[in-house]
DNA sequence: TTGAAAGCGCTAACAA
DNA sequence: TTGTTAGCGCTTTCAA
């Protein structure tokens, strides 16, 4: 019917099995490489599984064995729309480098944000072996609460409280505020302002909340802060309020490099000089950071190294091992001409 | 064991058939949409599986209907280190749109090229209906042959001979060639020269192919042509050549839009006004082309649609119908300055 | 319209 | 070390 187009029936392992003149069950140790098989024998099947180019099936191994070495990353719609996002792909790549090392195949899932249902039914019909969820959205309600049923690491911090009982890899954004506030203050600005980003999305909220305990540690005022959306307009935007507030500024922490390059954009039209006015410090490095006049200070996050870490923990976490609810990935402070 | 980390058990279909108290064959009826079941059991069945959650075991199905309803996109994985690759995140978009009209579930894998083994035996070990395979290599040894095994549509032609009697969906490079080509020839100019790709990949070939039938066809010189490696260095360095053989010159048509913005500056810094003393076209539409001076006028590939066709043939040729060897895609010429 | 029963191809006790 | 024997959870004839 169906696959009339296509060859002829794969050879099973009782085919193989018979061409070997051997039990099944030992033609199945010899694939799985199980140890206690006579050379001759091992040989023998291993011929008759060339012969017959044998290929094991792996459904059937899955709904015998309760395993299937497949480990699902899910990548809802919207973000794969935003493919482009420079922080996705070396995310990607990071898992598919620590899964290489491993016999689990990966398996990138577009999660169709219209069926849901579609997706959830996938992981939980025994598909895979457990799941890796990266996302930029404040929530994944869809995938919350499934971290029961299926071993799954969640890469972001979520916001929801429900799913504080999960897994999760997240970049220290409030550590990595902090390390970029100090730079700031270490270059002896008393002055020194914040525009944050987003306030429903965990780096937008604890961007700030770095910036402030810095600021207060310092004794300084906490009080000049401006949020935008992540874009760079809001930034130029933002820059001007706070400059509308007629206070003196001498330093600025933006919580992306986006909204950077809105501010110092907005800063020299209105004749300031960055860093010799103000100093500024974005967030992310994107790849335009450098290009930028002047070039941009910013937080470098290991992206690649993100990924990797959550497919380890994950698969630490499917082979029944303990591992932190919550795993931190340390940024570092790239120092360019801005600040 | 392995699992001890993670919740109970998912109920089965004999669970419900129990729970309904009606034979499994029922509930399995009613699962898969049978038109033959009483309004009355489908409704005591429904409330069976709304109570014990069940959701059916995906692994198991597939073994008995020999159906998986997963198709595979398979992305070598330097290709996918290209994930930036401005030609690939549309083509996964358009693959998961179209399939997000169907059953059918996206399965996005990294095909670790270092362990082809693994990705082989997933494709042949029974876990997805059919394959997608994208690349812009020229060959891909690995998968070539397995179309008589599983159902497989390319995207990109295949170079090589064995892989003729696949079925793959291209962008009609030669006819783009043409297009872009017979614009210039349409200007009036008639010192029309090229700056091919690399000869060892069908967009190369074809395109200098596209542009030589051209030329021809206006009785014109067609021997005005160098190659260049598709980078921007070599696309400065192909025009000088072009330059340096002491013939006029007046329009160029160069396989990508990295070598147009290295020919266009070359042009430039040796005094050539563009589109005033050399026009040029180039192709890819990249994101920059509109942002180069003169904005760029070239061939733009309509990706999403390249990816959504794929994906409705594969659909097709599962479903066991008829479809074309080969499907060219059109492209369109996008007027700007440069010519 | 519903149920009984026989597998799908493999793994994993348990015996031998 | 090897073979025997139950299943894994579901679909699918075939009968009723």
């Amino acid at each position: 019917m169906s696959t009339d187009t296509n060859a002829t029936r794969s050879p099973t392992l009782e085919m193989v099995a018979a061409e070997a003149g051997v039990s099944r069950a030992t033609v199945s140790r010899v694939v799985n490489g199980s140890p206690k098989v006579t050379a001759e024998v091992t040989a023998v099947v291993n011929d008759a599984i060339a012969r017959l180019n044998y290929v094991p099936n792996r459904v059937a191994r899955s709904l015998a064995s309760r395993r299937t070495d497949v480990i699902a990353l899910i990548v809802p719609e919207s973000t794969s729309t935003v493919f482009a996002d420079p922080f996705f792909a070396p995310v990607v790549r990071g898992v598919a480098r620590a899964l290489s090392d491993t016999d689990y195949t990966l398996n990138l899932l577009i999660a169709s944000e219209t069926r849901p249902q579609k997706t959830r039914r996938y992981l939980l019909g025994g598909n895979v072996d457990g799941a890796l969820v990266v996302s930029h959205h404040a929530e994944d309600h869809s995938y919350v609460g499934l971290g029961s049923k299926l071993p799954i690491v969640f890469g972001g911090r979520p916001i929801n409280p429900e799913t504080f009982d999960s897994y999760f890899v997240d970049v220290d954004n409030v550590h990595s505020a902090r390390t970029a506030t100090e730079h700031l203050l270490s270059l002896g600005r008393r002055h020194v302002a914040t525009i944050a980003g987003r306030q429903d999305m965990p780096a937008g909220i604890d961007r700030l909340a770095g910036w402030r305990e810095s600021v207060r540690a310092a004794g300084l005022d906490a009080s000049l802060t401006e949020i935008g959306d992540f874009s760079q307009s809001s930034g130029a935007e933002a820059m001007e309020r706070l400059l509308a507030r007629g206070e003196p500024i001498d330093a600025v922490f933006v919580a992306n490099d986006q909204m950077a390059a809105g501010a110092i954009q907005l800063l020299q039209a209105r004749g300031f000089s960055v860093p010799g006015d103000v100093a500024v410090v974005g967030y992310d490095d994107d790849t335009f950071a450098s290009t930028l006049t002047p070039p941009l200070t910013t937080i470098h996050q290991p992206s690649v190294d993100f990924g990797a870490t959550m497919a380890e923990l994950l698969v630490r976490l499917i082979a029944g091992e303990e591992i932190p609810r919550r795993t931190l990935i340390p940024t570092r402070l790239i120092l360019r001409a801005s600040a």
